[in-house]
Parts: structure tokens; C-alpha cells; sequence
DNA sequence: TCTTGATCCTCTAGTCGCTAGAGCATGTAG
DNA sequence: CTACATGCTCTAGCGACTAGAGGATCAAGA
């Protein structure tokens, strides 16, 4: 019922057939049915989880923050205090890369805008990510 | 004049000893003046970039991406049509890193305030990552 | 001055997270 | 029933580090 060939499941996600196999190898992904034939054959659930992992990883956050949160995903019913940990790390993690980013996104704005009327005076792209971070680094 | 050694440069970055050397060895640092005894000797400079970079690759942006957005801050002076071209094209993976993760961020908040009043009733994190992503991903 | 421990050097090899390819089996369309 | 796409497993390679061996150099104390 409603089974997906790993090659469908690669298009619908963007992921490819031999990292989805992976995925599946270090426990991302659970082993999923197999046909007569020894194939895998996967549902909605698993595209959705694809594509998660995905996303995730090219914001940056490491395989084993993607499991902690595809865990709580996976177990919802568990305790308020393990999830509050966890979350609440992940949520410091989330806030430092947005505010990283943001201030990356001005100074990359400026530039554009700077452009558009001559050339471009100056370039802050280092100080404005490079500063910032620190800053953030030392109360860590 | 203002000489720091390897060591502290890592000590001040973060970025570990093997891995500055590392950078120097694929271009995105400079190589570095010598001491009398070929120890390297780097400046202030060097520090800022490094913290960049550093902090970029944990945003998740990749070295060729790093490597076009120093060079921007290397050569300022360069043609507007160059800068512009490079820099929105960052803007936009900018963009759509920062809407992802402001999506996550909402969706892990929710999972921490239901946890407060009792057991997290479900978790939606797959869901908001995933189509979200989807919608970005369409449009491309 | 001598020594001892930290720091540096280069070079090689290992890890993580994929990614590509060989060699073979199975599915599907004409 | 061919033919070609798609699937399987397994091994090897790549990007971006990371750790370790083996050896030189520096800095501080006896």
C-alpha cells in the first residue's frame, strides 16, 4: 500500500539513491520493507523524514543533532524534561545561526545596494560575521 | 610586528591547529610569513578572516561559497556587474537558510512551551522542515 | 648553561558524510 | 522476448577535516 521505489523517493526529495541508502546504513532512516524482488519500498512518512534530513543538514546541523530531533519526532510521548533539554539546546543552536546570519545578510545587502550607485566601497563581509561570532563565542 | 603563532591563532579562533594549516593548504588563507626558525607567523588580520570562515562553514555555507565571499572582501574594487552577480546569488541561499531555520525554530519554541504543561502532544519538526522545504525547492 | 616540556614543523593515515562505479539481478515498455 | 532503466551489494574515492608519528625549536626554571 502506497509503496515508493528509492528512485521516486530520490526525485520527490532531491536526495540520491546511494545517500538514502546511506542514511539508512548509519540509522537515519529505518529499514524499510522490501519487495519479492529485495527492493526497498518506502511511504509518504519516509519522503517526509528525506526531506527533513536534508534541509537540516544543509542548515548546517550535524548528524546526530538530525537524530536527537527526528527522536523526539519519533517519540513524542516521552518526558517533558528530556525534551525540554533537548530542545532547548537546539534552540540556542537555531538562535545563534539566525542571528549569525542575519547580520551576514545585511552586510551582503549592503553590497548589493552599494553596487547599484558605483563601486562598492568597502567590504564588512569579514568584520560583521567574523566579530559577531565571537562576541557570541565568548558568552557561549 | 604584531606576530602570532599558530597556537594562539587557534586559541583565539577555535579553529584547530591542524585544520588553519589545513586552509592555508587549499588557498582559502594566505600562506603566512616564516620565523628565522619557519614558524608560522600570522596577524590580526588573519584572525578575523579565519573566524569567518569558521563561522561560515558552521552556517553550513561550503568552502567555494566561503572562498567567492573572501575574494569579495579581498578585491573591493572589483567590477559592480562581478559583485552584484556573486552576492545576490548569496543573498538568496542567505534568505532561504534564515526562513528555514525562523520555521524550525517556531516549531521547536512550540515543543518546549507544551512541554511546561504537561507531555508534548505532538511533534511537528519533520512537517515544518520538510514542506517548507518542499515549497522553497519548487521554486528553486 | 642545561634540561625539560610545550609548541612547532611535515607527512601520512583515519574519520565523517556522502558519491561514484563495478558487476550482477530484476522490472517494464515496445 | 529483447533491451534498457532501475535496483541490489560492495568497494573505492572525495571534501573537509582530525589525529598521530617523528623530529626540530623555543621558553622557563634549576
Amino acid at each position: 500500500m502506497n509503496a515508493i521505489s528509492i528512485g521516486v523517493v530520490s526525485r520527490e526529495t532531491g536526495v540520491k539513491v546511494p545517500t538514502i541508502r546511506y542514511y539508512e546504513s548509519v540509522g537515519l532512516l529505518p529499514s524499510p520493507e522490501r519487495t519479492d524482488s529485495n527492493r526497498r519500498s518506502y511511504d509518504d512518512a519516509t519522503v517526509r523524514r528525506l526531506r527533513f534530513i536534508r534541509h537540516a543538514r544543509e542548515l548546517g546541523f550535524e548528524v546526530d543533532a538530525i537524530r536527537q530531533l527526528l527522536d523526539l519526532s519519533d517519540q513524542p510521548e516521552r518526558s517533558c524534561a528530556e525534551v525540554d533539554v533537548i530542545a532547548r539546546s537546539h534552540l540556542a543552536e537555531i538562535d545563534e545561526k539566525i542571528a549569525r546570519l542575519t547580520a551576514l545578510r545585511f552586510e551582503v545587502q549592503r553590497m548589493v545596494d552599494e553596487g547599484e550607485h558605483g563601486r562598492v566601497a568597502q567590504c564588512r563581509v569579514i568584520e560583521v560575521l567574523g566579530d559577531h561570532a565571537a562576541c557570541l563565542h565568548e558568552r557561549h
